[in-house]
DNA sequence: TTTTCCATGTAACTCGTTACATGATTTC
DNA sequence: GAAATCATGTAACGAGTTACATGGAAAA
């Protein structure tokens, strides 16, 4: 949650937007990164405001429906450099829910097991594809979007190596 | 939820326990690799019962409080099966906490970010030691400690380079 | 003219967590 | 005698999701 305020904290210090916009520049080049889905969004923008980080000014573009645009307070730009800190000393522990059925591939014929496997590596390669595609980020986002590329390359680096195993030992 | 309910089932496919037993051994040897807490895994036995996936046999050593020992059945191990299958053919997408603080160190000073993520750097190799301190398992269980070993080494290997990176920069 | 896009949200639900409750028993 | 262990849970809460609602404007 926290996070998530960091998030939106940080792309309205870079600019000012509204809810729609921070959503789809979210989901445009952050959602493999990421899982901040839309009402999620609205319910922390509306928060944050009632918490006097951000203020709201309405806007009208054309005849289209009325934005409200978030921009960030002092209070806001406090609360950044706060959130900030703690997210970079910090390490947020990992699990890997797709791990727990490693721990059983052992009561699958070699063969089976092989064949679900090989449906994950092309699922992991098809991830890797979508990040590949995101186009590049000036300034330390790409950062984001590099460390998901080189964490997906170490999984199949890591699933290949299983496989060969399993391979080998059949 | 349908991996947590894989991991109970794959555990009592080898042995039956009771709650507290199954509960132990998450905690002593998987820790680092779920996130499975005590009222979750009492709140899914029960509801494994209702299902017919389990049932349960009372017992009492000594004069300690009763246990429910969870057992298998012909049900629950049709569902492993199917749980097992849907899980290794599968890729769970993984989003890292951690790494939206990344999208915005090039707002501090690099000996600030610096400074921050050394913290973060000891954090990790503290999670490190600690899944290097779990004793070896029989079987593939020991897959499971083996990959997140690989990822916090990786994930180590990775934040230095980046450390090294911005002290280049500095 | 039907679909997609723009722009906002609400309501109900799910999964899981935290904190607490109970009570005997073994260990320090 | 106090604290930790054994063994079971419940109740309240919290974060986030899914599905739905609204309604005009642009694109196909």
């Amino acid at each position: 949650m926290d996070n998530h305020k960091l998030l939106l904290l940080g792309l309205l210090r870079h600019q000012k937007m509204h809810g729609y916009q921070l959503f789809e520049f979210i989901e445009r080049n952050l959602a493999t990164c990421t899982d901040l889905k839309k009402p999620t969004a609205y319910f922390l923008l509306h928060q944050m405001e009632k918490d006097g980080w951000v203020r709201i000014e309405h806007a009208q573009k054309g005849n289209r429906p009325p934005r409200k645009i978030f921009i960030l307070t002092e209070a806001g730009e406090k609360a950044f450099w706060q959130l900030l800190s703690e997210n970079l000393s910090h390490y947020f522990p990992v699990a890997f829910p797709s791990d727990i059925g490693l721990a059983f591939i052992d009561q699958l014929r070699p063969s089976e097991a092989i064949q679900l496997l090989q449906i994950r590596r092309q699922l992991l390669i098809e991830a890797l594809d979508t990040v590949k595609d995101i186009p590049t980020h000036s300034g330390s986002t790409q950062l984001l979007i590099e460390h998901q590329k080189a964490f997906l390359e170490f999984e199949l680096n890591w699933l290949e190596a299983l496989l060969n195993s399993l391979v080998n030992s059949n």
